[in-house]
DNA sequence: GCAAAAGTGTTCTGTCTACACCCATGT
DNA sequence: ACATGGGTGTAGACAGAACACTTTTGC
């Protein structure tokens, strides 16, 4: 590919959009009716109105798909190789979405659907890196502050939330350490409410308080810490 | 202002670019000629070259100024607020970059000059954000790793070493434990050299073994943990 | 001999880790 | 009565925090 410098830059968002459904972190990918990599799964994602920030971009983006709002969206790299783009130059600033999916209306077909991260299909473009990339960012941000509940229904047991960290940090937990510290977390709240028969005994459900995140740092996560690069993607 | 949806999307770099100098944490500012903000200080930038990519483009820009090169650098944000700038749609993927004042090869004057952080003059555009967004994020990165030494002389003291990071953290630092944990730092080399006669006992110095940044993790940085929100700039 | 910065250990406290058994319910 | 997941405490290891005095040099 030539690059020809008159030419311009087109510049988009690609929001990666992740649940907790059937046990496993899951990926929202619509498939791409046109060329290049036509019939490819790719990130949801659209050109950046001029009368937008990048945060409305990708917050239309998120709910053209999902019509869900007000949920956990953050900023997550921006890609902006030549390459990345077979024809043409394509700048994409890439959010990632924390939902739960009791609150999602996604009418999955053949062109819109749900994938384990840990089992991706053929992506267009850079977007398995995308969505790696973002599997790490929510791993560095569980350290940090329980952003996990983002994930969970309102109302949620113990060892839901346990399996929502252990899933997104692919690492068992230890249970009562696990909640030894989940209680100790800010904003977390016991519900004098019980699951009821599940065929076993009910366990107690908790709740968050509401959407403040920046709440002490509660990582409930054992063993080594990981030494990570403090270098982006690659 | 009124959106014209015709229009196209600008998209640039700016590069925040910090060093030690005068015992302070000071940024490399240019003066703008032209308007919108003529006269006012700004942060070094350029367009984005259809043929590099964001970094290389942050490296070019980095490296026109400064002279320097293989140092740290890193995607900090990208801000894309419509009003960023007041008669153009600039999109601005912004890095900051640490740099040795001993490896710095720049002749200031009245149109290109250090400031001290705490200390900025008025600011083009959102620059004060994005400057204040990259310290926040040099201390992130400090908690984890010993990111500070790229500040730092080739051979420095361990009370250069401490210096520095107070500076960053603006919080001062029990001597014994600093030394303490700098000393367990991966990398660090204790060298069978000293300072020569600054009028006092003569310091021993250290060097950095080489530039990998993935080292455990060495928060020198006592005191209650920050418990900072997730969320990016402002 | 004094001013100024370099250098050095110990105790306490709180947090992380590892680990095994009883409980409440539905069938 | 049993199978299933819910729920609970303690002891040992480790890391962070607080804290004061001696050493080496130039003047």
């Amino acid at each position: 590919m030539i690059f020809n410098e008159t030419k311009t830059h087109e510049i988009t968002v690609d929001v990666v959009i992740l649940t907790l459904k059937n046990n496993a972190i899951q990926v929202l990918l619509v498939k791409r009716l046109n060329e290049p990599f036509k019939d490819k799964w790719a990130i949801p994602g659209g050109y950046v109105r001029l009368s937008e920030n990048l945060d409305q971009a990708a917050l239309r983006v998120l709910k053209e798909r999902t019509n869900v709002d007000n949920i956990y969206l953050e900023q997550l790299y921006t890609f902006g190789d030549p390459l990345r783009h077979p024809n043409a130059r394509v700048i994409t600033c890439a959010y990632f979405a924390l939902v739960r999916s009791e609150d999602l209306n996604v009418i999955t077909n053949d062109e819109l659907a749900w994938f384990k991260v840990s089992d991706l299909p053929k992506l267009a473009f850079d977007h398995k890196d995308i969505i790696e990339y973002s599997m790490k960012r929510t791993r560095e941000r569980l350290e940090i502050c329980p952003v996990a509940y983002q994930l969970l229904n309102e109302k949620f047991t113990l060892t839901e939330m346990q399996k929502a960290y252990e899933l997104i940090m692919s690492k068992e937990l230890d249970k009562r350490n696990f909640r030894k510290k989940a209680i100790a977390t800010d904003g977390l709240i016991e519900l004098e409410e019980y699951t009821k028969s599940s065929s076993k005994r009910p366990a107690r459900l908790y709740t968050f308080e509401n959407i403040k995140l920046n709440s002490k740092r509660a990582h409930f996560i054992s063993g080594k810490k990981s030494s990570s690069s403090p270098h982006p993607p690659r």
